[in-house]
DNA sequence: TGTACATCAGTGAACGCGCGTTCACTGATGTAC
DNA sequence: TGTACATCAGTGAACGCGCGTTCACTGATGTAC
């Protein structure tokens, strides 16, 4: 049953330790913490040893991310199943940035890190997450150019998350960024830009 | 004289090499390659000069982001000094995301980088961006809810930037870059979600 | 059921590296008299 | 105009650090007979 933990030679599950004690670097130092050493040591274990599950640090840093796209994912399928109204894709834009907020570091490592584009379980969680938002974009804007509104809303989603991400807006509490994600959202939803005068007030 | 770039022992103007030498570095190898040692190196200076004109790496880092955020401001502007159409909007868009891909190591280490967010300098750029922001949005948009709409905009163009940036969009040549903001930006302004059946051809 | 052996997952010493930062120093500059 | 001296901007040796990665190794596991 080598999927126990167990004795002191051999772990059982260094692979899994290994993910762990990575992503709890990521959260408490920062990407820069995320040492092949680090994690080791953290596991308990020799310097070396990680080397016989990841070929090397990129490797790591990689499944790190992979990890983070598919809890990203779930984590959004949670918020709303099926998200079909403005107010139902304010709630999944909400998620998506919390989701940033509660993992920073990781958050930026999926992203921000220079990494190998096309690793594939990249472009597979990239497109996991275009087809997730296409989906959407079909239900609330039914008449929409989807290409062109799909990307708006991934891309307004994801600014959000990094300015927040960053102190650029107000993340002092999650209700404060919640209620500036929706007004956000709904203002430009409202976009008068096209029809001047008309009423900005929030509609459903 | 002492700005003028001179003999063997003193430099001249140390601070602004190494400032240019950080500058190349980044956009070279990214911000991991960025050490005060090694902007000395390309410096042609010892070791621990730079020592008399950055506090420590972090101070070089913050000056490095502070001239980026100088640049990108100067950049919006010449895209156009006084944006007030949903068009003039999209070329400012796009005059953003081309910053972030032409200089894209700095646009990380501008946003990216955990860097002190209380840096006065910091602070002030981001003051400057919002306004900046605000009064866009209060011609192009005047009925619209100025906070609301201001932070939709930034965010937008923001989330752009980042996907380009991050190979989630083809970024494959400039135009392509240009056209796909047009798309998002008209599509997201034709909002049909409010006012279903709308057409959704891109108006002025 | 017992045993030989291949395989696998760990060890730990060692390598060379570049880093940030300190320190006492020295060469150049410019100012006061 | 000439000189003494304070100030400033560099030098270069040295420190200790943690890193990624290699290597030959060894202890544990499980399978074939």
């Amino acid at each position: 049953m080598p999927t126990t933990a167990s004795g002191p030679y051999h772990h059982g599950d260094l692979r899994a330790a290994c993910l762990h004690a990575a992503r709890e670097l990521l959260e408490e130092n920062g990407s820069a913490a995320l040492s092949l050493r680090a994690v080791a040591r953290r596991a308990g274990v020799s310097p070396t040893a990680p080397y016989r599950h990841y070929a090397d640090r990129d490797a790591l840093v990689s499944a790190v991310a992979g990890e983070g796209y598919r809890e990203l994912a779930e984590y959004l399928a949670t918020a709303h199943p099926e998200p079909s109204t403005p107010d139902d894709l304010a709630a999944v834009a909400v998620a998506y940035v919390r989701f940033a907020l509660e993992h920073p570091a990781l958050f930026r490592a999926m992203f921000a890190e220079p990494c190998d584009p096309t690793n594939p379980q990249r472009v597979q969680a990239t497109a996991a997450i275009t087809a997730y938002v296409g989906a959407i974009v079909e239900r609330a804007f039914p008449g929409a150019e989807p290409a062109g509104m799909s990307t708006a809303v991934w891309a307004l989603v994801h600014g959000l998350a990094f300015l927040f991400l960053d102190g650029k807006l107000d993340s002092s509490t999650p209700d404060v960024v919640a209620d500036r994600i929706r007004v956000t959202v709904h203002a430009v939803l409202a976009a008068p830009a096209l029809t001047p005068g008309r009423a900005v007030t929030a509609r459903r």
